[in-house]
RNA sequence: GCCUCCUUAGCUCAGUCGGUUAGAGCAACGGACUGUUAAUCCGUGUGUCCUAGGUUCAAGUCCUAGAGGGGGCGCCA
């Protein structure tokens, strides 16, 4: 068997390549098939003089998605997307496809996602799912490199911690009833006890009900945690692996970003050290009270608001200006048609833009007026990370925000030992670490002030009784960070088969 | 959960002030032409205007309720 993804081994051979029809033109002697593999994609050129009438003829009638095979004689040329194209001499096909719904024009996201078992066939999805393999490996290389163990905790979890309203439900047997799990966090702690320095990497379940691009039902956490880490050591690892990562797709994944038309600003500024910003200091930095780099938070969000005034304006002057065009008269109905058809797609984004200058007022509304001592919302990481190029750490969070096994600074009592990774360019939220509390009664104490059932805790007490050690960890959204390095804008592309609040088929 | 926009042909959309037989592009099919890249050009026809109720001589268009979807917020990874 070969394959298009090592084509440049065949340069110059006949090989045949087994597949389905990407795209199909057609002239009188010559025919054009883009054929993928599940490798890439290769355009093949049927010409009469080389492959005959029949196999011309043949060539000819396939429709999209028809599944054959092709003989032909590979050579290199620049002007193809990815260097190569084959000179077809033979053809074989197992199927003739169906009229396919997905063409290669625009569709709307409700029906690709009633399609998704095609639609992953489609090129974006491909390059999309290609960048997820990569990444999942370069994560179990890092760790392994590191001297981690990869471990597991339970899918099925009996006690509803933190309430039962994120959380899927299921019978378990006859008397219990078993909650899907939302993090394997209490029980990795439990494992580096035993293993030292440990990662999960499984599937995590929350029922929220919050339709969002950045939200799935069911999505992948990665969740380390080390024995005898504190807080700064957590950091550091932190920086480190998501450099590694990064790095790793960046150099394994070319022609897929490519695909996605992925900017590389990106993973040109991944090696530079991430500041790290005091949770305290962001919050004026959001505020628009304290500059970073000479740049604030504020005016750039202002900046941004001005971009999309004058972009509105353009396309509304070219929608009039081409109005203009089309009722002037004297125009060829393809002319027409094409006046038209950039008619319509300018309303479509002036609405997408007219949208955006409604929201942003908003963001900086929330972002001004930003109470210090809460939780920073979408709008304060948007205002913020619009100010970086590359990952910014944000530590040392009001204790009352923050989850109860975080770690107090025992010179500050009010913050704990608490991290959040911001990608840039306002992303966001990627990553979630902390040092754990190591202390017993503290500990006891922080259960019964979030009101939660100190039964349930037992055993992650336990921890704390017999030989406790300082210790640290993080979680790791998989499909979050996926959908930032490949730069998609819905989650939902990020994983086959996504599972969302409105979606749980095909 | 809240705010907002949307639902018209297989797909993406237009449809003005409520007015006669509901439109375009793409896809499909037939043809012309072409080293083409979402090719181009000519021709062929396709409707539960989301659902229910209401106003009206007349509703795709207005009103009420419901369903589904997009975007933003909240919640979060």
């Amino acid at each position: 068997m070969f394959y298009i993804q090592d084509i440049a081994k065949y340069e110059d051979q006949t090989i045949t390549l087994k597949g389905w029809v990407e795209s199909k033109r057609t002239g009188g002697k010559v025919a054009f098939i883009t054929l993928r593999d599940g490798t890439g994609f290769m355009e093949c050129i049927f010409s009469l003089d080389s492959v005959g009438e029949t196999i011309l003829e043949t060539a000819k009638r396939v429709t999209q998605e028809t599944s054959l095979q092709i003989t032909g004689k590979v050579v290199k040329n620049d002007n193809q997307e990815f260097g190569y194209e084959m000179h077809a001499t033979g053809l074989q096909i197992y199927q003739i496809a169906a009229e396919y719904p997905i063409s290669r024009k625009e569709h709307g996201v409700d029906f690709l996602m009633n399609n998704r078992h095609l639609w992953l066939r489609s090129r974006r999805q491909w390059a999309v799912l290609r960048v997820r393999d990569s990444l999942k490996f370069a994560i179990h290389r890092f760790f392994h490199e590191n001297g981690f163990t990869q471990t597991d905790a339970p899918l099925l979890t009996g006690n509803a911690c933190e309430g039962t309203t994120t959380l899927f439900e299921t019978e378990f047997y006859e008397k219990d009833v078993a909650y899907l799990s939302q993090s394997g966090q209490l029980y990795a702690e439990a494992i580096a006890m035993a293993l030292g320095k440990v990662y999960t990497f499984g599937p995590t379940f929350r029922a929220e009900r919050s339709s969002t691009p950045r939200h799935l039902s069911e999505f992948w956490m990665i969740e380390p945690e080390m024995a005898f880490y504190d807080i700064e050591m957590d950091m550091e690892l932190i920086e480190a692996f998501v450099k590694y990562i990064v790095n790793a797709v960046y150099a394994e994944c070319k022609t897929e970003l490519k695909v996605l038309e992925r900017d590389n600003v990106l993973f040109e500024n991944i090696n530079k050290p991430f500041p790290r910003i005091t949770y305290t200091d962001a919050v004026k930095i959001i505020q628009g009270k304290q500059d970073w780099n000479g740049r604030n938070a504020i005016t750039t969000l202002r900046q941004q608001l001005a971009q999309v005034l004058a972009d509105l304006e353009v396309k509304n002057a070219e929608i009039a200006e081409t109005e203009a065009l089309l009722t002037a008269g004297n125009v060829s109905k393809g002319q027409a048609n094409y006046y038209q058809n950039k008619i319509d797609r300018l309303k479509g984004e002036t609405r997408k833009l007219e949208d955006k200058s409604k929201e942003i007022p908003e963001w900086i509304e929330a972002s001004v007026n930003f109470p210090d001592g809460e939780d920073f919302g979408s709008p304060q990481e948007k205002a913020l990370t619009s100010l970086f190029d590359t990952p910014v750490m944000v530590y040392k969070w009001p204790r009352a925000i923050k989850a109860f096994y975080m770690k107090r600074y025992e010179d500050d009592p009010e913050f704990v030992k608490g991290v959040d990774l911001l990608a840039p360019e306002g992303f966001g939220e990627i990553v979630g670490g902390s040092e754990r509390e190591t202390d017993l009664q503290t500990l006891v104490d922080a259960i019964n002030h979030h009101d939660l059932p100190m039964e349930a805790f037992e055993w992650y007490l336990d921890l704390r009784r017999f030989g406790s050690v300082p210790h640290a960890g993080f979680g790791l959204g998989f499909e979050r960070v996926v959908m930032w390095l490949t730069g998609v804008s819905h989650i939902r592309e990020t994983i086959p088969f996504p599972r969302y609040y409105g979606r749980l088929f095909p």
